[in-house]
RNA sequence: GCCGGUGUAGCUCAGUGGUAGAGCACACGACUCAUAAUCGUGCUGUCCGGAGUUCGACUCUCCGCACCGGCACCA
């Protein structure tokens, strides 16, 4: 028996839980139950990621403590797991003394390498980002790139981790563990990032009050990604290195999204490298799921539904969906037609029916499970092709193609459905065949049994319906063939998975999500005196020209008519606005910002538009003459 | 603009230097134990476009297009 640890990120806890959080813990979670089928020591972890300025943020935002606030949001998640049947052994949350214990011991424990040192940062600080911004994010204006608002030099004492110093260690490493960074298109792109060089990153936060201190200096807070990362080690009780740490330590997967890789592969590992600890054996990301093609977005509102869906078609018809539809690693369209289509081919006719005629067959002809004596035709090949399947799965789980894995299991369920076919079954009730069909029955019994071994790591539920109606009383695991027992008693209960009518299930759809969901939006951070808002000269202007500027995406150079003058402006609106498009708009212009020199093209001035996940132009409810001042 | 990935039947995707595959959907047939289920047969493809290497390319090389990522860019 070999030990098994698998992770999910620890979710940020200043909102509630979405498909993407489900996708990437139903994926650890059937990892989870594969291996402790293989009957490995499993230990499975989630959680949530409790500290930080923009928690801080929201709690403020919503009138209570960041602590009130957390102990708000992490049932949400809990009550999720449960109704996704998560089989997780510890929900971490950061704001535990276990954790934070551990996670001060870590710290010591790096400070002690002596690979942390204080500098000073200086730079340019936005106040509401609580950040600084970092020298390539910087123009010439000084101006926070989120908020647009005016930057301020600050000096602030801060704690770095060298971590330049282990850039060759990391390479290397990543070399020559080539399965280190799952899949490979995120390996290639860090090792890009490596050959690109690493700058030492800071680990503490002076300005942030809402997290851990550093043990080694209390005025500063540790900065919550890397405080997080150690919760992978001080869930299992890293603090006081018990058994669990010896147990499970080094993880075998870290599980998570693709966007958060750099963090996972190349800082964690580097801070195991300085306190001398072994590093995760992988680091594994999946795709994002997008809706009927397009993006998941809070502000559009595009969501994936998951209550209706799975209050439609079932849990395990869900989990089934997102395990067998995306191939792992790429972005999956999440489209609710395709599951309908999935539910009815795959699980109602395929699976479903099978269990379902195999009992009928049972029930009319034999009391409980009949004995095979007669074998004939195609009984070899059913079980070796049992156990073919048994050995394809593993394969398939090793590079985390659960749509692989579950296909090759479907293929036995079909064969099954083959085997009754071919050998008419249902004809074999006379006396003189009998025993025949009563051979034939047992082996189809025990092809489902097998079956719903293996997909329960999959669709739990479902395996242990199967088990039921079979008439097993405890869930058996055994995957050797012959192990279903003679005689017992098989309930054939009602349907596993009713078939859903594609004409009476999505009616007129009532649309709950017609309107974009109530504004997410952030309440505006610091108050500005009306003498510095009337410091903005904002006029009315008009585009008379616009083109592309080489080199840049997102960038149009616009020639706009302010009524008095022409000027030249450019705007980062080129991923949204076509040239043609915005040539004769009217737009509302800042006419007294500082010029700038972007991609070596001249701007005198700034176009105002709403930006979140889309950009708009700002512009009047009627024209107005050229020039107009707005305020 | 740079770097990487993808582009194969209506849909989701496999695939190999030697005459194109699966599942779903569709059509027809068989069967009637079963959830309008199952089983069989069939159907559709300029394997993104162009050029090249080769006796032969969907598979290799180059150029291009589209989409998706990463980086730069967003005053």
């Amino acid at each position: 028996m070999s030990a098994f640890y698998v992770t999910t990120p620890i979710y940020y806890a200043n909102a509630e839980p979405h498909a993407g959080h489900a996708y990437s813990t139903i994926i650890a979670d059937a990892l989870a139950r594969y291996h402790r089928l293989k009957g490995d020591d499993v230990f499975f972890l989630t959680g949530v990621d409790e500290h930080g300025a923009k928690i801080h943020e929201a709690a403020t935002d919503a009138g209570i403590s960041p602590q009130a606030y957390c102990d708000r949001i992490a049932p949400t998640f809990t009550k999720l797991w449960e109704r996704l049947n998560i089989s997780y052994d510890i929900f971490m949350r950061t704001t535990s003394n276990m954790h934070k214990r551990g996670a001060e011991k870590f710290l010591a424990a790096l400070y002690n390498s002596g690979d942390v040192y204080k500098g000073t940062y200086e730079g340019y600080y936005c106040r509401p980002c609580e950040r600084f911004v970092p020298e390539k994010e910087l123009t010439d204006e000084k101006i926070c790139p989120d908020h647009k608002l005016p930057l301020e030099w600050l000096e602030e004492e801060n704690y770095f981790f060298r971590l330049s110093k282990y850039q060759d260690r990391l390479l290397a490493h990543i070399q020559e563990t080539p399965e280190f960074i799952y899949p490979e298109s995120r390996r290639n792109e860090l090792l890009r990032v490596l050959e690109g060089g690493l700058e030492d990153v800071s680990i503490s936060r002076a300005s942030v009050s809402w997290g851990i201190p550093l043990p080694f200096d209390p005025d500063h807070i540790v900065y919550v990604w890397i405080e997080a990362l150690t919760n992978y080690m001080t869930a299992l009780d890293y603090e006081n290195e018990s058994d669990r740490y010896h147990t499970f330590w080094p993880a075998d997967v870290h599980m998570m999204a693709k966007e958060i890789t750099r963090f996972h592969a190349l800082i964690w590992p580097a801070m195991l490298m300085a306190v001398n600890l072994p590093l995760p054996k992988q680091i594994v990301a999946h795709g994002w799921l997008t809706k009927d093609g397009e993006a998941l977005s809070k502000t559009r509102g595009i969501f994936i539904d998951m209550d209706t869906d799975i209050e439609t078609y079932g849990l395990d018809a869900f989990r089934y969906y997102l395990l067998r539809e995306f191939s792992f690693g790429n972005d999956g369209d999440y489209r609710p037609a395709r599951l309908h289509a999935r539910y009815n081919a795959d699980l109602a006719n395929d699976l479903g029916n099978l269990l379902n005629r195999v009992l009928g067959l049972v029930n009319k002809n034999f009391e409980g499970v009949p004995t095979p004596t007669i074998p004939g035709e195609f009984d070899d090949e059913i079980k070796a092709m049992a156990q073919a399947t048994i050995d394809q799965l593993d394969a398939h789980i090793k590079t985390f193609a659960f749509d692989a894995a579950l296909e090759t299991i479907w293929e036995f369920v079909r064969r099954i459905n083959r085997y009754v076919q071919q050998t008419q079954v249902w004809t074999l009730a006379k006396p003189e065949t009998k025993p025949r069909m009563g051979t034939i029955l047992y082996n189809s019994l025990e092809a489902l049994r097998i079956i719903s071994v293996l997909i329960s790591p999959f669709i739990p539920d479902t395996a242990e319906k199967i088990q039921n109606q079979i008439g097993l009383t405890e869930f058996d695991t055994a995957t050797a063939w012959g192990g279903l027992s003679v005689g017992i008693e098989v309930s054939r209960g009602e349907p596993i998975f009713p078939r859903i009518d594609t004409k009476k299930q999505k009616q007129p759809q009532p649309k709950p999500e017609a309107k974009p969901k109530k504004k997410a939006e952030k309440k505006t951070t610091h108050l500005v005196a009306f003498a510095d808002f009337q410091k903005l000269d904002l006029r009315v202007a008009k585009i008379l020209a616009a083109e592309p500027i080489e080199g840049a995406d997102r960038l149009l150079k616009l020639q706009v008519d302010l009524g008095t003058e022409k000027r030249q402006l450019v705007a980062g609106i080129a991923e949204h606005y076509t040239p043609e498009e915005l040539v004769g708009k009217q737009v509302i212009v800042v006419a007294n910002l500082e010029p700038a020199t972007i991609r070596n093209v001249e701007s005198q001035g700034m176009v105002l538009a709403g930006s979140g996940d889309t950009v708009v132009l700002a512009t009047l409810e009627k024209e107005m003459p050229l020039g107009t001042q707005v305020r």
